[in-house]
RNA sequence: GCCGGGAUGGCGGAAUUGGCAGACGCAGGCGACUUAAAAUCGCUCGUGGUGACCCCACAUGCGGGUUCGAGUCCCGCUCCCGGCACCA
């Protein structure tokens, strides 16, 4: 289409050639492709030529010490291909790195998937094709479209995965970390489905039913792995503190942690040797409970019911069990029995009711609280629900107050009703009835954290298997159904020199009615003999997160076969120095792989303790702006998804590439607009026009000279600060300046190339082969300006009177005050206003503004 | 509810520390070229004052404030987007 709209124009350039003449002489002045800007000839072309040159590959290491480790977030290859989000993050970052290279860096710019995932399992459940082949279908897919555009990728350094040469080192980290006692088994309850025999996840479930097909949907333990994330809440909580990363992402990782500080105070439970152990972070308050509360699942319900509450608390806690986590959460009506069992509290000795319910939940601190109606908004709640009293134990001004409480107080104050500890402050008091309580033996400080243990196992078949094995006991062959039992308290690692541990072939992907997973039908693949007995392996693979966690470890290194990565690769790289991806993985995937990386940091595997040092979120970018006046997400069924080989095919890759940076800052959701394109097109017209008028001939001097340098240094600091959308913007002023201005100096266009060459790759090449020099303009360093020449001699200083501009005058820069002030009195906008009228305060502010107060 | 971000022409956006609001681009209008259309080029384009110069008023979600001067700072709201969801 391009090229026939372009046959068109040139007909017609020529007009009076191509009209009045013969035939034989039309055919004569079509000129050659050079002659107009046409992606679709040079954009192949340049493509082709980098392929060749490897211009993009990695450098040796020479010991400059200039470095730069730039990353998009891999991508995961969906059936559907790139769609224009992701060249949004990319060409930020390849942005970057080309200019990086151009500025003497050493540049790690790499490129792989992530693999693995539900999707192709999926599509192998429904269709019966391997995932394997759907995957490498699906890459092949996103490769083509990826260098469509013209990323500068090195793509010698690719990484799948789902490779046996990468699932061998994400084995390897998963038994680092089992050595060093951080991944261990767990029964962990599960949503798990009979009907389709499988483990659903809780977004899979809807009002208590599985989303697909509407199957009831069971709590049951399964064995799980785990990793010990929660070992290193700290840590991960203070290394936020050295990076360079959003706010908002570093208080979403922070509030995932959930770290806060507080006491375990123990309250015997009356009539039984037993101790209910609450944790609270206000022991201050400890005067004011007025009950306790158990979780459902909590061990001591059972021995604290009383006879005559046995029926209405068992009811209670299997209606509990029954619901899933969701829907516990979803209802806040504070429901609960009274068990009929009694605690006391030990700092005053009084017995107060035990009670049960959902609002407490199992998983956080010890299961139990401490009821401090006065001072908790839900204890609060319960209490007026359930008739319990109210004491008021904090109060603002340190006396009780004299009404009852409508509502909690849970701010910090002084002590009332609290016997010896009256007119202490919260934070005093804290402090003392801590150390009270250790003296004692009733109670001791405590450190909690929101933060939960990973699970880390899938019941699926497309992930990595995980590389351990168990013990089986069997008279005769498991392989062949004889009854075994498997020993999975004695899990023994796979020995390192034997990974990777491949998956089996399966013909049939489907989950069975065996809760240990799909793999646990492989069983040629899962029993086997080893010096004359039985052992079976481990049939829960990895998720998807697991080769994410590291690949960006393995990008510096990324063929060696004896190590995951070598320490002279990892101290040239790490850590990745611009990381860009959606704001979608702000705390999962960001945070499992810090985890990762701390691990292998103390295991003295890395050295550096963060892995990414600066970390942007990309913007989203929405479908057009619609009749309604909003945009909207794209999505297949609004029908709004822009394909980005259309618009590469209609526009070419730099046009897109353009287009995309311009919509506006790269953090913000903006709309796409097709039409815009066309802008950016022009401009790029323009920009191959500058490039024929160019002449050697004519001289950079002058206001073009400054205009040339004042780009320059826009671009280079909208680079650095990832201010595209400005720097294209400047371009655009000047090539509009180049073109108007009456012959066009070769000099100028070539910084225009150059500092094109980042945004638009393609056009620059060719511009710069235009221009009579050899590619690749990579090669070329980048620009630098004269600060000097930025500067403009004159400049216009806006006269204001009160506040308000009347006139404008010419000055020169260095002009002192009184020499602005007496061409300002002489202008003909400001004379009016200020005449016969005193001149109170004057203020001047150079090279801006003149502001005279009358 | 809590946390984070945002609101500027018809649209996307610009305005680096408080200093000429609307850069750059899209869409629109007018004109040139053309038999015509497309493309291209030139001009125009915040609103209002019968308004293409000149002039005036109004204008950065709403209401106050600080300041010679506020899109930018402070106080109080409204709406939109994203995230979290009984964590004791």
């Amino acid at each position: 289409m391009t090229r026939q709209t372009g046959a068109r124009i040139r007909c017609q350039r020529n007009p009076a050639r191509a009209r009045g003449s013969s035939l034989a002489l039309r055919v004569l002045t079509i000129p050659s492709p050079m002659d107009r800007y046409d992606p679709s000839v040079i954009e192949p072309k340049w493509q082709a030529f980098w392929d060749e040159h490897k211009t993009f590959a990695t450098p040796p290491d020479t010991g400059n010490p200039k470095k730069a480790y730039i990353l998009d977030m891999f991508p995961y290859p969906s059936g559907a291909g790139l769609h224009v989000g992701h060249p949004e993050g990319y060409t930020a970052t390849d942005i970057v790195a080309r200019a990086r290279r151009a500025q003497g860096y050493d540049v790690l710019h790499p490129m792989g998937w992530d693999a693995f995932g539900l999707p192709a399992e999926q599509h192998a459940i429904q269709t019966g094709t391997h995932p394997g082949e759907t995957t490498k279908k699906n890459i092949a897919t996103f490769k083509r479209q990826l260098k469509m555009l013209g990323f500068s990728y090195d793509w010698d350094r690719e990484i799948d995965t789902t490779d046996p040469g990468y699932v061998k080192w994400t084995q390897w980290i998963f038994l680092e970390l089992f050595d060093r006692g951080l991944a261990y088994q767990n029964e962990v309850p599960v949503n798990w489905c009979p009907a389709l025999g499988t483990v659903l996840a809780n977004e899979e479930i809807v009002n208590g039913v599985s989303e697909r097909g509407g199957h009831p949907v069971i709590r049951t333990p399964v064995r799980q792995w785990m990793l010990r994330i929660t070992a290193y809440a700290e840590k991960l909580l203070e290394g936020l503190d050295l990076t360079d990363w959003p706010t908002s992402t570093r208080i979403m990782q922070t509030e995932w942690i959930g770290r806060s500080e507080g006491a375990e105070v123990r309250f015997p439970a009356v009539g039984t040797d037993g101790v209910i152990e609450v944790y609270t972070t206000r022991p201050d308050t400890l005067f004011g409970c007025t009950f306790v509360v158990l979780a459902p699942e909590h061990p001591l319900v059972e021995k604290l019911t009383t006879d005559d509450r046995r029926a209405e608390v068992e009811a209670y806690v299997a209606a509990a069990k029954a619901k899933s986590d969701r829907d516990r959460q979803a209802s806040r009506e504070k429901t609960g029995v009274f068990t009929g069992g009694y605690a006391e509290n030990p700092v005053n000795g009084e017995k107060v009711p035990v009670w049960i319910a959902d609002y407490v939940l199992a998983g956080y601190g010890t299961g139990a609280i401490m009821a401090v109606p006065a001072h908790d908004e839900r204890d609060f709640e319960f209490a007026t629900k359930h008739g319990i009293p109210i004491r008021e134990v904090v109060s603002k001004t340190g006396k009780p107050s004299e009404a009852p409480l409508t509502e909690a107080m849970p701010e910090p104050g002084i002590a009332v009703n609290s016997g010896p500890y009256d007119g202490l402050t919260t934070a005093e008091f804290k402090a003392k009835i801590i150390a009270d309580l250790e003296a004692k033996g009733q109670g001791k400080r405590r450190i909690e954290t929101k933060l939960r243990d990973w699970v880390f196992s899938r019941q699926r078949y497309w992930g990595e298997p995980i590389p351990i094995y168990f013990p089986v006991e069997c008279e005769g062959d498991p392989r062949k159904g004889d009854p075994y039992t498997i020993d999975y308290s004695k899990p023994i690692p796979v020995p390192r020199e034997e990974l990777p541990l491949e998956l089996p072939e399966l013909d049939d992907f489907r989950p069975g009615d065996d809760p240990q997973g799909v793999l646990a039908r492989a069983v040629d693949w899962r029993f086997f003999q080893k010096d004359g007995k039985w052992f079976a392996r481990e049939t829960n693979t990895m998720p998807q997160w697991a080769g994410s966690c590291w690949y960006y470890l393995r990008f510096v290194d990324p063929k060696n076969d004896e190590a995951p990565w070598s320490p002279e690769a990892a101290k040239r790289w790490l850590p990745v120095d611009l990381y860009v991806g959606g704001a979608e993985h702000a705390v999962l995937h960001l945070l499992y792989a810090r985890f990762w990386h701390k691990v292998l940091y103390d295991a003295g595997h890395v050295p550096v303790p963060e892995p990414f040092q600066k970390l942007v979120h990309q913007g989203m970018i929405l479908g057009e702006v619609e009749a309604d006046g909003r945009a909207h997400k794209m999505s297949k069924s609004r029908g709004n998804v822009v394909n980005p080989d259309e618009i590469v095919q209609r526009f070419g890759a730099d046009s897109m590439r353009v287009y995309e940076m311009f919509m506006g800052p790269l953090e913000a959701t903006k709309p796409w607009n097709t039409s815009s394109i066309g802008g950016v097109r022009r401009f790029l017209e323009r920009v191959f026009q500058a490039a024929q008028k160019a002449d050697a001939n004519v001289p950079l001097e002058g206001e073009l000279l400054s205009a040339v340098h004042r780009t320059i240094r826009k671009v280079t600091e909208d680079i650095d600060g990832l201010r595209f959308n400005t720097a294209i913007s400047a371009m655009m002023v000047l090539t509009n300046d180049l073109l108007k201005a009456p012959a066009v100096p070769k000099e100028a266009v070539e910084k225009l190339a150059l500092l094109l060459h980042p945004f638009a790759p393609h056009l620059a090449e060719e511009v710069w082969e235009m221009l009579g020099h050899a590619p690749s303009i990579q090669a070329v360093p980048w620009p630098s300006y004269d600060p000097k020449l930025c500067e403009e001699d004159e400049v216009e200083i806006a006269v204001q009177v009160l506040g308000k501009v009347r006139g404008r005058v010419k000055v020169a820069k260095s002009a002192t005050q009184d020499e602005v002030l007496a061409l300002a009195r002489e202008n003909a906008g400001v004379a009016p206003h200020i005449e016969g009228k005193d001149l109170k305060k004057v203020i001047y502010v150079p090279g801006k503004i003149l502001n005279l107060i009358v």
